[in-house]
RNA sequence: GCGCCCUUCGUCUAUCGGUUAGGACGACAGAUUUUCAUUCUGUAAAGAGGGGUUCGACUCCCCUAGGGCGUGCCA
């Protein structure tokens, strides 16, 4: 029962791996909710049908469950505003189109994306901001129910005010004022017949009686759009609350490639996510002095959402590693760490699966940790030496892993057979042998070149474990090449 | 390019005009521990630069520099 009215969501896209980044903005919400006892919804934004995808739906709630973020209402427990997926609601969204065209705040736009594109082009090119030109702003309503009718492919885009500016109240950048000329002509409904995110997440967020919208800051640049779309529908927006985001070392958004952000590469790492959760917690509490190992209750009870930084902060994993060590030592009694530890070796069945692999390969058990120690290290401490045995050249090696770190993203559902499948692609494109191919990559993720077969156990580990592997692989050999000339 | 935003030790931060600029991670040194880890003690380490305002600026204002985000029929 809510008491106090306060609705907060999170609204992942189930487009890749569950992002830290993810997690961060649900915790956010959920101590929210907690602090003022409301109500900590999930809704998957899965309008991008080319992208989305059920089994990153899964992994994003599962992920977010291993965090320790339950919420009450949800696409998997139901709720009484469902049902939370969006692409189960696109009916929804029909109608409000159709009210904000028919109002005469919104129109039909028969642009190709081709058109748009040689418009932004040459928009640049004069250094001005690309912006959509207005070119079927204007239609008559007896040229656009002809074409509709004749099938033609179009969007509804909103109308934008043409002077002034959109002023609004942010919970952490405080009063915002951006002028309605940097504002475009947003596009509500897609030509598939989905509504955009824009559309969709107003139309959710007042029909599911959002109170309070926490989310990243590269939102708050369309808060104007957003407001605007409330106003067309006659709705009240909600408190609008924009986080900084976390960075990279060198500042930038956090991103994978800079840095492991998959949920899942902390989980088979073995972080436990009560240190993950303090972790990000401490973002959103300011401490001055005093202890900084709080449970998910304490963090409730200390989160500060009227005192945030504005400025990103660094992704810190020495300090996540602290409170890591913390939480295992001070925190879990024996049992409790027996169980975790127990839990965490059957991580993706890898336990189960090593042992599999290993029984035909040797004589006594003893060589079992050697053999499959790999699956299971944190760190595989790379020695430049190991790569020694390999036939090819430094030069070879770098290439082969650097060819290959990005066309494994390019593979959709990871598993043994889609992984063969690509790295043969990879040989045949680089007119290698698949075992020049395979030399390196066993040295990359098992550290060693006597190992279990390659593409299982890169199943096993799972994509962001491999990516960090294979990235670091690199950077050794990289050593290699380097001094040498 | 344009719009918005940010800037205190390497990192996360405290300070809300007057402090020896405090704490935490990390680093380094020492003590404890058969070793290691833990634990304890200590050391080094910061207001981007330049102008103002003021008796007095990390704190308020302006400029510059650096950085971030946005600028999609992606979210």
């Amino acid at each position: 029962m809510t008491t106090s009215g306060v609705r907060v969501r999170i609204a992942p896209s189930p487009t890749g791996e569950p992002h830290v980044g993810t997690a961060y903005i649900a915790l956010f919400n959920y101590l929210f909710a907690k602090k003022h006892g409301g109500e900590f919804i999930l809704r998957i934004e899965d309008t991008d049908a080319t992208r989305s995808t059920p089994e990153f739906e899964t992994k994003v709630l599962d992920a977010l469950k291993w965090c320790g973020l339950k919420w009450s209402e949800g696409p998997d427990v139901g709720g009484p505003y469902g049902p939370y997926r969006q692409s189960d609601r696109k009916d929804i969204y029909k109608p409000y189109v159709e009210k904000i065209v028919d109002a005469g705040h919104g129109f039909r736009c028969f642009c190709t994306p081709e058109r748009l594109e040689q418009m932004r082009a040459a928009q640049r090119a004069a250094g001005l901001p690309p912006k959509y030109d207005g070119h079927c702003l204007n239609l008559t309503a007896e040229e656009v129910s002809s074409r509709v009718a004749a099938g033609e492919p179009h969007v509804v885009r909103m109308k934008i005010p043409t002077e002034g500016s959109c002023k609004f109240h942010d919970g952490v950048y405080g009063d915002v004022e951006i002028p309605w000329d940097a504002v475009d002509m947003q596009v509500l409904l897609k030509a598939d017949g989905m509504p955009t995110y824009h559309m969709a997440n107003v139309v959710d967020d007042h029909l599911m009686k959002i109170t309070h919208v926490a989310r990243g800051e590269e939102w708050l640049a369309s808060v104007p759009k957003h407001i605007l779309i409330y106003q067309y529908l006659g709705w009240e927006p909600p408190v609008f609350m924009h986080l900084s985001l976390m960075r990279n070392a060198d500042k930038s958004k956090l991103s994978k490639r800079k840095n492991p952000t998959s949920i899942s590469y902390y989980t088979a790492l073995g972080y436990i996510p009560e240190a993950l959760m303090n972790f990000l917690g401490l973002f959103f509490i300011q401490i001055a002095e005093g202890e900084e190992l709080l449970s998910m209750d304490e963090l409730a009870g200390k989160f500060d959402p009227e005192n945030l930084s504005k400025a990103g902060a660094i992704f810190d994993i020495q300090k996540l590693d602290w409170l890591n060590g913390r939480w295992i030592r001070e925190k879990l009694s024996e049992e409790e760490f027996q169980h975790r530890v127990l839990t965490w070796a059957m991580e993706n069945n890898r336990l189960r699966e090593g042992l599999k692999l290993s029984q035909s390969r040797i004589s006594k058990l003893g060589e079992l940790p050697d053999l499959t120690g790999f699956l299971f290290k944190s760190d595989l401490n790379l020695d430049p030496s190991a790569f020694a045995k390999i036939k090819s050249t430094p030069e070879e090696l770098l290439e082969i892993l650097n060819a290959v770190q990005p066309d494994l993203e390019k593979i959709l559902e990871w598993n043994v057979e889609t992984i063969e499948a690509e790295l043969r692609a990879i040989a045949d494109r680089m007119g290698k042998k698949l075992k020049v191919i395979v030399a390196p990559l066993f040295v990359a993720v098992s550290g060693s070149s006597r190992s279990l077969p390659l593409f299982d156990s890169m199943a096993i580990l799972g994509r962001s474990v491999v990516r960090q592997r294979l990235k670091l692989a690199a950077q050794t050999v990289a050593t290699l090449v380097g001094p040498k000339n």
